[in-house]
DNA sequence: TTTGGTGCAAAACCTTTGCATTAGG
DNA sequence: CCTAATGCAAAGGTTTTGCACCAAA
């Protein structure tokens, strides 16, 4: 009864792996701003009507950072968001704290600053966290408007 | 009978108003070292064989932050760290991750490209987080021997 | 008495984990 | 049948808060 080959079943296996990871993905492509886990969570339901459970949501976002097909950025209050990485490598952004629009800011002068001063200092496993907060300006014409002119 | 002058009590109320308080700042004043409440709390029953409450150590240094007598920073794992502040202003710090001592690093060439590359962007209310951690010297000397020599 | 500092327990909040259930092959 | 995904509830860890109590003036 030839077992069916355990090679050719990886790529099904695969593809089952995750029943909701597909949808998770979909929410994820529909723009490329980073969003929490409880943003996704609710798009999930509202948007695209699933039932998906948040802790699957944040097992399955975990899954994908670790296979570096989501990168993840730190929000002002320390939430963790998520986006779908368009290309290899770290960066830092100017992140919108309202919708999530990311802005590339190239840091790579500073950084070398940076690991000058430390080993200078004889501080060793540099580490940093250059993070920028602000509100885009369509989020900011949106919302600073006390009353009405 | 003159009553006493309240400007006269403000003072003493100011000395009384928190128990506690001079003993959270003496903790504070050991060294200019970052440190967790929990860390403060836990000094606090040792070395000074108080029975200070945990909340009653977050409640004192909050008020001691917002009137500017300590600083807080960051730490790696986003625990809030305290110390007492030597002068005004914010700053940056290069942070050992160990002991919590600090260096501080200038960055004003660095915010100032941070808020133009901002405006530039249409982004407003623009806020950063810049923290550097490592280990320092002393700390790396005396964990890096997995095994005695 | 009045004000407000204090302690304890519980809540808040995001994220992870234990465990039993279920889906799919 | 077997592996792995899933959901639910609960835990984890730091910081805050509600509330009763107590201390000082």
């Amino acid at each position: 009864m030839t077992p069916r080959l355990r090679d050719a079943n990886a790529p099904a296996r695969r593809a089952q792996r995750a029943r909701w990871q597909s949808s998770v993905l979909a929410a994820l492509k529909r723009d490329d701003h980073f969003r929490s886990a409880q943003q996704l969570h609710l798009d999930l339901h509202t948007t695209f009507a699933t039932s998906i459970a948040l802790t699957t949501v944040y097992r399955i976002l975990r899954r994908l950072t670790t296979q570096q097909i989501v990168e993840t950025q730190r929000a002002e209050n320390d939430e963790l968001l998520y986006r779908i990485r368009d290309d290899s490598g770290h960066h830092h952004y100017l992140l919108c704290r309202t919708c999530g629009r990311a802005e590339r800011f190239a840091v790579e002068p500073f950084e070398r600053r940076i690991d000058s001063f430390a080993s200078a200092h004889g501080y060793a496993d540099i580490d940093h966290r250059i993070d920028i907060y602000g509100t885009c300006a369509e989020c900011h014409a949106g919302s600073s408007r006390p009353t009405k002119t």
